[in-house]
DNA sequence: AACGCTTTAGTTAGCGCTATCATTTATTGC
DNA sequence: GCAATAAATGATAGCGCTAACTAAAGCGTT
C-alpha cells in the first residue's frame, strides 16, 4: 500500500516521494543517493531528474540512524585562537560542505586533564563522526589515545608529529619563526631579540627553535630572549626589560601579535621609534597586525587551506578512503610598516 | 524476542538497554527522558540509576528522527563579525548545551539577495530546529519571511526591531554610541567629530543617531562627520579629512574599533598625541581595542549575554514555550588610555 | 531453445527513539 | 465492597533512510 507516497503534501519530500516520481522503488532510489555502480543510465538519470524538480535532499539524521554515522564533524579549539578560528572554521566548512557534512564547533577551557574530559563530553553528546583538533589542545597529553578509545577518528591541527591522530597537519611553527629570522637578518639586523611564547606549550617551543636555528645558520646569536605567554601584559613586560638592555636591539620577535603590540606600547612610551631604530615582528598574521600603528610586519599560516586539508584527511579516514599527503600550502611574511633595514652605527641613546 | 537486550556488547548503550536493566518496558524509559509527569517515584528513581550505571545518553539522531527536530540550533553570521563571533558562539553553546542542542555555525558572504539563498541552502541542509541570525545578516531585508517560509524558527539579534523574527535581542547601539556621547561631553569635550559606518546599514545608522542625539541632549553639536565602511582604510581615510580641520576636533568617535585604529594611525603619523590634544574612542569593546597604541576607549555590548538570551528564546520558541521578556545585560564602557579630558573648554554649566 | 551468468531492480528488516493507543494497577466515592 | 476514575505501564507503529537478501531481466553459449 503506498496510496499517500503518490502526492508531495505539503511536507518534505522524503526518498519515497522521489521513487514514486521516478517510477522506481525506494531501494533503487537509494543506491543513486549513495553513487552505488548497479544502476542503470537511464534509471539513474531519471531518478536524478525527480530528485531535483522535488528538490529533494536526502534527511541526514535518517541516514545517520541507519548508517550509525551522523555526518556531522566537530571542531575543538580554545579561548586563545579566536582570532584565527573563524578562518579556520571556514576552511572546514568549505570542504566539509562539499562532501556532505555539517560541522560543529566547541571551545574548550584548556585545563589539561579537565580538557580531555570535556571534549569527550562533547563527542559524546554530539555524536560526531571526526574530530578537526586545533592547537593548543591537540597537544593535550592524552586526548589522541582518548579519543582512539572513543572510537572518534580525529585529525590534528599541530606544531609537531603526535601519535595517535589520525592524520596530522603540521603548522609549521619553526618554518615561519624561520622565515622571520631570515627576513631580518637579511635586513642586516644583528641584535636581536625575541619574546617567545610560554615554553610549556609546543608551539611556543617551535617558534622559539625555529628562530634560532635559522639565526645561526645565518651566524647571528640572538641576543636576548624572554619568556611571555602570549598575553598582551607579558608582551610589555618583556618589551620593559628588552628595552632596557644597552645597547637596545634593533630588532624583536615576539611569538605572536598580541605581545608584538605590546612591544610596540612600550616603544611608544620610551619613544623608541619603530621601525628605526627599533624593528618589530609579530607572528600570526592575525587581524590585529595591521590595526597596529606602525602595521606589524608578521607572518601568516594559510589556516584555511590547512583546515581545508584537515577536513579533507578527516572524511577520508572517516569513510576508509586513502590519505594523500597533500603539500602544505605556502607560509606568507607579511611585511608591513614595522619593519626596516638596521640603523647603521650604533643606536641612540635615550 | 528481546533475548538480545540482555547483555550491553559492546555498543553504546540504548534504551532498550536501560529498560531491561531496570526492568520497565522503553516506553516507560522514554517518558523518564522526557520528563513526563506520569511515571511513579519508585520507577523513575530505578531507571534514573540505570541510566547512570550504563552512562546511557539517548541519541540525538534517533530522537530527531522520531520527533522530526534534530535538536541543532544554527547560527548565521558573516565574515566581518569575527572579532565577537567567539564570544556570541560561546554563549549560544552555553545555553544550548543546557537544553540538549548542539550549535552549528554558518558563515554567509553578506550580498544581499544572495545571503538568503545561502542562508536557506544552509538551514535545507543541516536540518537545523531554529536559527540565531546575527547582523547585519538579520537586516537583510526579505530574510525573516523566508525562514518563515521554510518553517525555520529564528531569532535575531538586531539594532532595531524587525518584524518576522520569533524575537529580536536588541543589540542596542543607540544606547551605547549614546553612552560613549555623554562620556566624552562630561570630560568637557566640545570640537567632536563621528566616523561614521556605512549609512547603507543598520547598525551603522543607529550608532550615529544615538551619538547625535545624546550629544543633543547635552547641547552640544556634531562637529564634523565623514562616513566610513567599517574598514581600517575608511577610518584612515576619514582620520585624513578630520585631522586637516581647523581648529581640530578634541574628540574623535569611530563607529567601530577598526575605524577608530585608522584614526590613531593618522594621528600617529601626524603627530597629534592621543588622549591629548586629541582622545579617541572605538565601538565594539573588539579584543583589539586594548592592544593598540594608546588602548582604546571603546564601548563593549555583552554579546555573550545576548548571546544565550536569544538562544534561550529560541529554544522557547521552537519547544512552544512561553518567551519571557528578559532584562537586558548592561553596557560597559570600557575607559582606556586614549580619552582624557578636554585640552580647551572646561566643563559645560550644567 | 535451454542453461548459467551478470546486471538491474525490488522486498524488507532494522537503526534508536517517540508517541498513540491499549492495558493493567492503584485510588476514591458512596 | 464494588464500580468508577485516575495513575502507571506496556505493546507497537512509525520517523526516512541503508543494506542484506531476493527476484527478474538481459545475453552469450552450446
Amino acid at each position: 500500500m503506498d496510496s499517500d507516497a503518490s502526492f508531495n503534501n505539503g511536507h518534505e519530500p522524503t526518498i519515497s516521494d522521489v521513487a514514486y516520481r521516478a517510477g522506481v522503488s525506494i531501494r533503487t532510489v537509494s543506491r543513486v543517493l549513495n553513487n552505488s555502480p548497479r544502476v542503470s543510465d537511464d534509471t539513474r538519470a531519471r531518478i536524478e531528474q525527480a530528485i531535483t524538480s522535488l528538490s529533494f535532499r536526502p534527511s541526514l539524521r535518517a541516514r545517520a540512524l541507519a548508517t550509525g554515522r551522523s555526518f556531522l564533524i566537530g571542531i575543538v579549539h580554545n579561548d586563545r585562537n579566536a582570532l584565527v578560528l573563524d578562518t579556520v572554521q571556514r576552511g572546514v566548512g568549505r570542504e566539509a560542505t562539499r562532501r556532505g557534512y555539517e560541522v560543529i564547533c566547541h571551545s574548550t577551557p584548556l585545563e589539561e586533564e579537565g580538557a580531555i574530559e570535556d571534549v569527550l563530553a562533547f563527542t559524546r553528546r554530539s555524536r560526531i563522526d571526526g574530530l578537526i583538533v586545533l592547537p593548543p589542545v591537540s597537544g593535550i597529553i592524552g586526548l589522541p589515545q582518548a579519543l582512539q578509545a572513543e572510537q572518534v577518528a580525529a585529525v590534528a591541527l599541530s606544531a609537531v608529529p603526535i601519535n595517535g591522530y589520525g592524520s596530522i597537519i603540521l603548522s609549521r611553527e619553526a618554518d615561519a619563526a624561520g622565515a622571520v629570522a631570515d627576513y631580518l637578518v637579511a635586513l642586516g639586523h644583528q641584535r636581536i631579540a625575541m619574546v617567545t611564547g610560554p615554553q610549556s606549550m609546543i608551539s611556543a617551543i617551535e617558534r622559539r627553535r625555529g628562530f634560532i636555528e635559522a639565526l645561526d645558520r645565518n651566524r647571528v646569536a640572538l641576543l636576548h630572549e624572554i619568556e611571555g605567554d602570549y598575553s598582551l601584559a607579558s608582551g610589555v613586560a618583556a618589551a620593559e626589560k628588552l628595552l632596557s638592555l644597552s645597547p637596545l636591539p634593533t630588532a624583536i620577535f615576539a611569538a605572536n601579535d598580541i605581545m608584538a603590540a605590546g612591544v610596540l606600547k612600550v616603544a611608544s612610551e620610551r619613544r623608541i621609534a619603530v621601525p628605526s631604530p627599533l624593528s618589530v615582528v609579530g607572528f600570526d598574521g592575525s587581524l590585529v597586525a595591521e590595526l597596529l600603528t606602525p602595521a606589524l610586519t608578521t607572518v601568516a599560516r594559510p589556516f584555511g587551506e590547512m583546515a581545508e586539508i584537515a577536513t579533507h584527511q578527516l572524511i577520508n579516514l572517516v569513510e576508509g578512503q586513502p590519505l594523500p599527503q597533500a603539500a602544505p600550502p605556502p607560509l606568507r611574511l607579511l611585511i608591513a610598516q614595522s619593519t626596516t633595514a638596521s640603523p647603521i652605527g650604533d643606536c641612540p641613546e635615550f
